[in-house]
DNA sequence: TACTTGTTTTGATTTACTCAAAACAACACA
DNA sequence: TGTGTTGTTTTGAGTAAATCAAAACAAGTA
């Protein structure tokens, strides 16, 4: 079992230190120079899509301690100028950020347990982009976001 | 010329006291108590919509000296809670309201001068309610805002 | 006119985020 | 393999927007 067990170990690390290195990639590949913060930021955004910049301050300062909550708040907004990540911001929540960036999918948020999930955008590819009358407006992007209750909260409020 | 203006002013003054009572009725028939704080606030809302809680106390001051910030916030709060005005919350904005209710338009902001302006829906009525795939949701309401520059910053940059 | 209930004031507190300066580390180049 | 430049992180302070709680007060009702 220790054998099989260290083997397993093996391959997890060598599936981290792949993974790892794709992340350094992708931030060295962003222009931006690769830093501990940095890659134990994105590590946890890839783990724990949708999250604030506190919840990830949590992920981060567990392997990595002694990382700021303002170094978090800068790595992500390094992140999200580089269009490394992407900043979501639903009324009454803190700033979330995700990973998914370069297409123009929305978002549904449960109003009672503040869930995220991605969704594709209703009408093809670039629908919502069109507003019937932009009044004048050189529209750039749009923003979707659907609230309502997720599966497991329908199920709650109606067994309470 | 003074009697013009007199009859001006009269007119005027009639206009502004029916406008107070139909403020007044709108905020009673919310289920409501009828105070000088709402109905400053309501009549301030009508001239600005999309107004912040701050640029509403600023305005309600102007003609309701001693009327507090907090005063605002709680009588946006319940005038929210009423469904007598609605709120909004564009990203790296501070929340703002207007009176338009009801029916499910939309948002565009500047994103140079922060302008706000109402739009319809793009798809008719109840266009982005339905999500290419709800994920189990019960999806209750679709928020859009289209981001861009107005036509006047567009101007503006055309030539800077 | 007084009573009850809801509203507003006053003052403190919280959350999310930003700013600035000094210490430090990554990457390029010698 | 060290050295320098540039960008990043830490440390510490500060801000904006909004919320909470208790006491003073006013609206509507009887």
């Amino acid at each position: 079992m220790t054998t099989t067990r260290a083997s397993h170990d093996g391959a997890a690390l060598r599936l981290a230190a792949a993974d790892a290195s794709l992340i350094a990639d992708s931030i060295r590949s962003a222009g931006l120079k690769v830093t501990a913060p940095r890659l134990a930021v994105l590590r946890a955004l890839t783990g724990m899509p949708h999250s604030s910049a506190d919840a990830l301050f949590g992920a981060v300062r567990s392997d990595l301690p002694g990382t700021s909550l303002q170094a978090v708040y800068g790595v992500l907004s390094s992140f999200s100028t580089a269009g490394l990540v992407r900043k979501i911001e639903p009324a009454g929540s803190p700033a979330l950020f995700e990973r998914r960036v370069g297409d123009n999918h929305h978002h549904l948020v449960c109003t009672r347990c503040n869930v995220v999930h991605d969704v594709d955008c209703v009408v093809g590819h670039a629908p919502c982009l069109t507003p019937a009358d932009a009044l004048g407006f050189d529209v750039r992007a749009a923003e979707v976001i659907y609230w309502g209750l997720c599966a497991s909260c329908q199920a709650e409020t109606a067994h309470p």
